[in-house]
DNA sequence: AATATAGTCAACTACTAAGTTGACTATATC
DNA sequence: GATATAGTCAACTTAGTAGTTGACTATATT
């Protein structure tokens, strides 16, 4: 599977999301980064596993607890690839912006 | 299902990607776009059908043709998401650079 | 009118993902 | 040593995804 693939595909899903949102106020033990979710600690966990397979986690063990840890970099491959589309969503915007003033 | 969730969820997939690379060089009709893959046309379909459900392709009916179009626009959401995790990106390559740096 | 082309639709297979529970392991604490 | 805490693991259910094929619809072409 593509690095862009595993990327995309855990940024997918909202809880994901808010798991990373929440590893970015910092490092965090597994059960702390659950506590906020209407989910088993194993569903959580089976979601730090997807972001940590796609590189976006790093969960080290320190006695009984796996505390986790943002790492970001793999974004920085996804969001060059969306830029490289930057310049159509600009353009795509211009040209919308163009059609309604001719409307007019 | 969020927006974003349908963004990343859609660009999560390496053929769903090229057939937005395609679609950057202009518009072309379903066949077209499905030309280059080693798959069934019904296959290519049903991921254009994803991303049209993502809003990243606007597909318009003309005779018996089907012209799929890249609609950019919703990257531009899934880059702002990614991009408030620009600064994490920066300073972890620079606390690794220190990290080797104290090493060396 | 006959035929070819563009594409959908339904039905199916195989696989993966999301979530659960219950039993288990390993580490802390009293 | 007994018990509580952090977390995994395996097994299972449910649902969704990726892909196929064959029959069908609609539009062009000759």
């Amino acid at each position: 599977m593509h690095e862009l693939d595993q990327v995309f595909t855990a940024l997918g899903d909202g809880t994901r999301r808010a798991i990373l949102a929440r590893l970015s106020l910092g490092e965090a033990p597994l059960s702390e980064v659950a506590e906020p979710f209407d989910m088993s600690q194993t569903g959580v966990s089976k979601h730090v596993r997807v972001l940590s397979d796609a590189g976006l986690v790093q969960v080290t063990k320190r006695g009984r607890t796996r505390y986790c840890r943002l790492v970001a970099a793999p974004m920085k491959d996804a969001a060059a690839w969306l830029e490289t589309y930057q310049g159509f969503w600009n353009d795509q915007f211009q040209a919308l912006a163009e059609h309604v003033e001719r409307d007019a």
